[in-house]
RNA sequence: GCCGCUGUAGCUCAGUAGGUUAGAGCGCUAGAUUGUGGAUCUAGAGGUCCCCCGUUCGAGCCGGGGCAGCGGUACCA
């Protein structure tokens, strides 16, 4: 106790909302962005890659250096005193480059894009403060074909990515359509009183999903309360008011019921509930020119439904917004697993540096969400890539010899790595066990003398042992090994894999 | 941000009205087995009992204050 002296060491920990992502996870998500990509690229979207972090004001934050530091977003200071933030997405790097570059590029441009985003956030069970996205945009038209196509590939990539039809389903709203039914309740938008008031109706219909009809009743009247006792102040409008907006909300809402309503019905249920509302009749005239797209491209309400609840960003969407998530197909009342996915309509967005006004419109993968997603639902793929042979070191002293196989299996195309450590065979095999190897190739003095390598198949052998009980049998027996010329490694390995890699897909689920 | 719960080994957790050197299972390392992953047995490594202050002869346990994690809620481009 005396000489113990304290040391400081660091605590290995990662900082708060990030996380390690381990070697099968890479392959699945590297897979899956390829995928994505060559849907974008069959729409005929161009790649684009812009930096990590930005000047603050081109990102759109106020300053984060005084009352509310690094508000949402991971901020510092360059040596010129500038305010850089990591990028919280990769649409208003988008706009920044949209504006910088606007003259020389075609309108409308249309770009892809994929990359790390950072927010200084709570995480929570889903929610991390760094996640990929894989972002489309098309910018600088107003036409809504463009807003229908995105709905488009959003189904498309979804489909492309192993997500059975029925198992997603991206819905549509209009933020004029919101804009027009709270003006037909009576509240005066143009009104900067009112301004809000609007935004406090909105994220209490956004929050239908999680919280219910009553819930939303409550938030827009008075107030609710949440379970934890903590209370949230509602927008506080009249009891008509709140009937209308209700109404509305249900009346395109199929209450979970079997028969799904087509986009036109929902049409319908809003047109009836919409008044005299410019604004919202604009937005819903858009809303059928996309439904004579979509149906024209034989695509109905069970993949791209029409949904007057979904909201999203607030200050952001000027028109049509969407929104995908992922639905249990087997029926059941197991809960949604969250958004995937989501875009819309952004008008502003690049104005705020030209002072004229360019039309775009996005939509976004949420690739870290859906690989979460798609693993939990067991739809993810696991045929990883074969793990490498392992070429044991029995005599130290022909590490060179031991060297060669592993170059000669690879020229051959094998994944093939000598063993690096300096331990004895037994953490060998282990070793070779917990990296997954399918065989290991093992070549001592008795192999040698007879111009042979053993090759042991590690999985066969596995599977061997549950029958073993005896270690004395285990050992002797050296189950699942034999003996080839040196000459014929290279195609004895070849078969063991083959074995195995090569097996009945789906068998082993 | 607000509300609630929880902090003891890598993980899951015990820990006796406060009392010597703080435990178990799993995992890890190694031996039993001169060249063989599993099973079994054995041994070993690994801990500022979240931190600080206080009460006490004495605190993992009691009191106060922090911090962190989890859950709910708010915000979410």
């Amino acid at each position: 106790m005396s000489g113990k002296k304290r040391e400081i060491r660091p605590k290995p920990r990662l900082p708060k909302g990030m996380r390690d992502i381990d070697a099968a996870e890479i392959r699945a998500v590297e897979q899956m962005l390829g995928t994505i990509r060559q849907v974008y690229e069959s729409y005929g979207f161009e790649p684009l890659d812009t930096p990590a972090f930005e000047y603050t004001d081109t990102l759109g934050k106020f300053l984060p250096d005084q009352d509310r530091p690094n508000e949402g977003v991971f901020s510092f200071q360059d040596e010129d005193e500038q305010w850089l933030s990591l990028r919280y997405d990769l649409t208003a790097p988008l706009a920044r480059f949209v504006a910088q570059n606007y003259d020389g590029l075609p309108k409308p441009f249309r770009r892809y894009q994929t990359g790390p985003v950072w927010r200084n956030e709570k995480p929570g069970p889903g929610r991390f403060r760094q996640f990929t996205q894989f972002d489309a945009d098309t910018v600088g038209t107003d036409n809504v074909a463009a807003d229908a196509e995105l709905c488009m590939l959003a189904a498309d990539t979804y489909k492309a990515l192993g997500v059975p039809r029925g198992s997603y389903t991206i819905r549509v709203n209009n933020r004029k359509i919101l804009d027009g039914i709270i003006e037909s309740a009576g509240i005066d938008l143009r009104d900067a009183n009112n301004h809000a008031k609007r935004l406090t109706i909105m994220r209490a219909i956004d929050k239908l999903d999680r919280l219910g009809l009553g819930g939303v009743e409550q938030l827009l009247g008075e107030g609710r309360k949440d379970e934890s006792g903590d209370y949230t102040k509602g927008a506080g409008l009249e009891a008509a008011q709140i009937a209308k907006l209700i109404d509305f909300i249900t009346a395109a809402r199929g209450d979970g019921g079997s028969g799904a309503m087509t986009r036109s019905d929902v049409l319908n249920a809003i047109e009836t509930h919409l008044g005299e509302s410019a604004t919202g009749r604009d937005g819903l005239d858009e809303l059928r020119i996309m439904d004579e797209l979509l149906s024209a491209a034989g695509i109905g309400a069970d993949q791209i439904a029409f949904e007057p609840a979904i909201v999203r960003g607030l200050e952001y969407y000027t028109g049509p917004v969407f929104e995908a998530e992922l639905t249990y197909s087997d029926g059941g009342d197991a809960p949604s697993l969250g958004s995937v996915g989501s875009g819309g309509r952004y008008d502003g967005l690049v104005a705020r540096f030209k002072g004229v006004e360019v039309p775009a419109t996005g939509f976004s993968v949420g690739v870290s969400r859906l690989y979460a997603s798609l693993q939990k639902l067991g739809k993810l793929n696991a045929d990883r890539a074969s793990a490498p042979a392992i070429i044991l070191v029995m005599d130290k002293e022909r590490t060179a010899d031991y060297y060669k196989m592993a170059s000669t299996l690879r020229v051959a195309g094998i994944r093939a790595e000598m063993y690096l450590g300096t331990s004895g065979m037994k953490a060998q095999m282990k070793y070779a066990d917990k990296r997954g190897a399918p065989c290991v190739i093992i070549q001592g003095g008795d192999e040698k003398a007879r111009g042979e390598v053993t090759i042991k198949d590690m999985i066969l052998g596995e599977k061997l042992s549950q029958e073993i009980a005896d270690n004395q049998e285990w050992r002797e027996g050296q189950p699942a090994q034999f003996s080839v010329k040196e000459g014929e490694l290279v195609e004895a390995v070849a078969s063991v894999i083959a074995r195995h890699g090569g097996s009945k897909p789906g068998a082993d689920k």
